[in-house]
This record gives C-alpha cells, structure tokens and sequence, in this order.
DNA sequence: GTGAAAGCGCTAACAT
DNA sequence: ATGTTAGCGCTTTCAC
C-alpha cells in the first residue's frame, strides 16, 4: 500500500508538503514541487486512506441514506425508494461524497450507524415523528428528513404538497363531470399525520366547499402488505351497489394499478365504466401505465433539493433548518371519462 | 465523542482491557472485568470509532456494490439492480458489515473507491469482461461479478442459465403448437459475449434440433434508452406482413410489456393475435403483468449465493473463485395462446 | 489477567 | 515554502 510517506520520500520532500498539495492547500506549495509531487501520485498510483483522514479531522464525507422499516425486508424493491436513492447517489458521487445505504429499523441502530462512521450527513425514508426528534437530539450533523409531517421545529424536511395534490385530483374530477367519488389508500398504521391523510383530505376539501357529501362507505384503506382481499372487496361491492360512485382517487399509482387489475377481472372497465386518478408518477410507474391520469411528484427535484440543503449545510457554515414542499402537478392521460356537461353543470 | 479511554478511565482499567471485551476476547480479561466495562459501554453509549478500527486492522466491514454505466445515469432505477442490491443490503447488514453503494464510469474509479476505504469486499453489476480482469489483477480482495461471461478463470461470477431460459422458452412454444417465432431484444453493445445472446442462442438451438429455421429477420434488437421507435416499426411489419409468426421471445420483462403495449395500440392483442414469453419475473414486473409467460430468474437466491460466497472467502482463509450458474424456471401464466394440436403435430 | 506502548495514515498547528 | 510533531481512536505485541 503507497502511503504518503512513500511518495514524500520519493520526492525528496516532508508528509506535510505532500498532504498540502493533496488537499489543494497551493498557497504552501512550491509550483515546482507541486508538480513533481503530482507526477510521483499519479505514478504509484497513489489513493488516500480514507480512515486516516476521517480519523484525523472527523469527518468522513460518507453520506448516509437511512431507510426505517421492518427487519428483513427489502426496502429498496419499492420503486420509490430505489428512484429516489439512485438519484441521490448520483448527487452526492458529484459532489465527492461516498454513500452508504443503511436499513433500520431501531432509532438506535441510526445512532450507531451515524457515529461510528463520522458520517457527515443522513438523509431519511420512512421516519416516524418521535425517531426524527430523537436522532435530531443525539446526532449533530445535518440530517434531511423526506415527507415527515412532523409538528416538530429546527428540522430539515423535503416534502411535497400532498394536500394540494389531493385538490387537484378532486378538481379535476369536478372538471370532468364527476361528483359522486371514492378513495383508496395505503394504510399508515405509525403516522398519526402522513402522506396518506394529507392526500385524502385535499381532496375532501374540495367536495366539502362544493357542498358535495362524501360518507366514510366511501373510503377503503387497503393493507400494503396483502392488497388483494381488500380490492376484490372494493370490485364486489361495486359490483353488487356501486351507490353512484363514478371514479377513485388512490393514493399511489402502484395501488391504482392493482385496483384497475381486479376491476378488469370483474369486467369493469377504467374508464368506460369507472375512472381512475393515481399518485406518484414514477418512471417505472409510467412505463408500465402510460394512461394513467396521476398526480406527478417530481423525484429529480426532489433529490436535487435535497442535496442542496444538505451540502449547504455541510460545507456552508449556518444554514438554518428549512421545511420545503414541493409542488405537484396533475399529468392528464386517459383514466378519467368524460362525463355529460349536463351532469357537471347540475352543480 | 466517548472513546475507548474515557471506558477505560471510569472502569480503572486499560483501553486494552476494554478493547479485548469488546472485541470478545474474553480469555484475556476476567469475568467481573468484563461485566462491569460491558455495564459502562452500555451507560455512556459508547460506540466504537470504525475509522480508527480500520485504520489500525485495514480491514473496514464495508462491502461495496459497484454499478458500472453512463455517466449520470440513475442506476437504482433498474428494478433490477434495485432489486438485487436492496437484496444485498440487507444479507450484508445481517452478516455485520455495512453497505457502500457506488456508480462507476470507468476502472479507475472502481479502484480507488475501494482502495480508499480499505473496502472489505465488493459486489459488482454490469461489469465489461476488460474490466473485471484488470479489477481482479489490482486489488486483492474477494470480488463477486455478476452475470458476467467472462473467459477469465479465477474470477467469481454468479449468474443465471441465461441459455436454458431461452431453451425453456423454447421449448414451450413447440408445446403450445408454434413453429414459427420472433426474437426481441435488448442491444448490449459492450460485451461480446452476454446474457442477451445467450438467451437466444438457448432459444435457437431448440429450433434446429428441431430442424425448423429461423432467418436473421426475425431477430429484433432494441436499444434500451430508446425503445419506442424500433417497436412501432416492429408492429408495423407485423400488420404489412407477419410472416406466419405467432409468437416473440423477449429478452427482459420490461421490453415485453412495451412491445405488448405497442402491439395493442395497433390492434394486435396478446395471446389473441400473438404469444409472449418474457425474461425475469422480477417481483415488480409480475406485480404490473401479472399475466405473462415468462422465465423466471430468483433474485433473493443470487443474492443469498452472492452473499455466501463472498463471506466465506472473507471470513474463511482460501476459498477458491467459483463461477456458479443458477438455475431458471418457466412460470406459466397466459400469454401465450395454445394452437391446435394438429398444427403442433405437423412438426 | 492486565497494562504500556508502538503504530496504522493522515491533518494541522507550529517552527523554521 | 518546507519540515517537525502531536494527536485522531483503535488493535496488538510484549512485558509483567
């Protein structure tokens, strides 16, 4: 293993010049030696000991991806998670970071992880409120937290506008005439308040200011576990009183995709028969349903802004904690029917 | 930060002392030692410094998983490396090692990474035959490639039996009463040797045992960032003159369901009009195409065979380099049409 | 069974 | 502009 001895010894020169031109300190270096020094790494091949110099200045430009979920499992299958971690490996690579995945599912494990590594920055999936401000308390480092409602203050968060996403679904349901909906979701067993509710409420807020009544028969929670039992429900009772109801708002396309299998088998159609609005718009989403009507959340930017706050914070001095949502737009495609103007006007 | 000494300190012991419990060398420090510095690592939330462990043994538990593409690319979004690797997280972490994932652009990098962070082993996706030569020649250490059908001996690899998927696919066309077939694929332009022409070879040599040709026109190659067009002109040919084919052997799921999804934008309904089998059976892909016939590839074994290897040659002293071919199976769902039996028995 | 001390490769403060 | 040196936190050898 060359070491910095090794090349300070072939040039002629001290460890300190050598670690100066390494780390671009130029100003205490000679042009001249500075070059030869150069030469002499590129030579022997010459690559720093991370662990050294993580043990010397305590940092260790590792970058820590946490994902929070239950032991054994494969969190990084869920397509947004691996769009949203592949994209941020890219961001910190740019950036001269190296990143280590880390699966939890302790708010102990996180403490452990972080520390023993010098970790210089954590980003988190799939945290629940109480971990958040307890890592928040132990760990000193910036750390970003994505999609967290949490109530809690001083801390980095990157979201998106759930509730508006909700509202725009609704909207444009209205727009097409519709006015007799239901939802389906994922149910958020930890979070008290989430992405699931959020969505669900922008859209009721809607059809309360239109006046439009909406009953709780009207919402199904599905199990993200075992979705099949509770779908099948939803096509037999629509099959057996379907009460009106002209199309769903569900709260991923994943699962809009699974609803729109098991009406298929039951010869409902989407959407001649019932119409459909998703969540998420993620590439692989879209590629294996390019008509769904959805509401998009762009990933890219997503990660982008939290690279952003996160390096600002790492290698800026005092950034303060920000709490970013971002906007969501309605990708219209051809899942919902257009019903007669008769009928939307009737409002 | 509490380090081994300030244990040590409270303890009236040696930061050896600490150091052998906590390393279970239990032999050399008494049992009452032994309780009571366990007792005080417990109180003060000691947790070992990795940097300075590395640092003093060169050996880092780190595992690297090395993703070798295009520069930016998001490499996660593959569902297959985002299966495989969220696979592999989590047999690493189980194993007591952490997880550093890294993308790549050229060999060079893939060194330095791993020289930088005395990495204990590394597991590698995607990589050229050139590359995994010169990586094995420099760094020593254990390497697991995947899917690489390399010439190199002493290497490890561990892939599938990318030929018998395609004779399996094969095989089940004759059994359903096709003779006359199509091949669909991804364009993989580095590797001359690989798993796409593999899969076909496999297909082929069933056709020619059989004595039934197939011309060069019915071979269609893809390319991956772009796929749309080559499709269109896919089913346009199709509609103009078929040729008498009645089904397409596609190299990937994913290339399956959008030429399914081009075929049915021009009328041509699977297995109605045409049959086909599909490469992967990823979980995802079955969760969006829950019907087609396709060769399935079992992820959590590779990854499980991955893993084995890769700590056994770790942890144990001279394993030597294995290039294990696992097994694939047909899974038969229903895209593809049986046709009379009279046809299949003119053979 | 326990401790002292050298050393892993590097940075940074301080001298020169 | 360059060199000397004291750590960083840990493991490990060797003496006791």
């Amino acid at each position: 293993m060359v070491t910095l001895k090794d090349i300070a010894d072939e040039a002629g020169v001290s460890i300190a010049t050598v670690s100066n031109v390494i780390n671009g300190n130029l100003s205490k270096v000679s042009n001249d030696n500075a070059k030869r020094i150069r030469a002499i790494i590129e030579n022997r091949h010459y690559v720093p000991n991370s662990s050294a110099r993580t043990l010397a200045v305590k940092s260790s430009h590792i970058i820590a991806g946490i994902l929070m979920g239950a032991q054994g499992a494969n969190m990084l299958k869920d397509p947004y998670c691996a769009e949203f971690f592949g994209e941020l490996v890219g961001a910190v690579q740019d950036r001269g970071y190296y990143f280590m995945v880390r699966y939890v599912t302790s708010y102990d494990e996180v403490i452990k992880s972080l520390r023993s590594w010098n970790v210089d920055g954590a980003v988190f999936i799939g945290t629940s409120e109480v971990y958040s401000r307890k890592i928040q308390e132990e760990i000193h480092i910036p750390l970003i937290f994505t999609d967290s409602y949490t109530t809690q203050q001083n801390i980095n968060n990157v979201g998106i506008d759930d509730f508006k996403g909700g509202v725009l679904a609704a909207e444009y349901f209205l727009k097409m005439g519709h006015r007799n909906l239901s939802f389906v979701g994922y149910t958020y067993p930890l979070m008290e308040k989430s992405v699931v509710p959020e969505r669900l409420g922008g859209f009721l807020s809607v059809f309360k200011s239109h006046n439009i009544e909406m009953s709780d028969k009207q919402f199904f929670y599905v199990p993200e576990s075992a979705p099949d039992d509770c779908l099948n429900n939803i096509a037999s009772q629509l099959m057996e009183d379907n009460g009106g109801i002209t199309g769903f708002f569900v709260s991923a396309d994943k699962l809009a995709f699974a609803l729109i299998r098991t009406l298929s088998n039951n010869g409902i159609k989407v959407p001649q028969d019932i119409s459909v609005i998703g969540f998420d718009d993620l590439s692989i989403t879209s590629d294996f349903m390019p008509g769904l009507t959805t509401i998009r959340q762009n990933i890219s930017r997503k990660v982008q802004i939290v690279a952003d706050l996160l390096f600002r914070q790492i290698e800026g001095d005092n950034v303060p904690p920000v709490n970013t949502m971002l906007d969501v737009e309605l990708i219209e495609r051809g899942s919902v029917k257009f019903l007669s103007k008769k009928r939307k006007e009737n409002t």
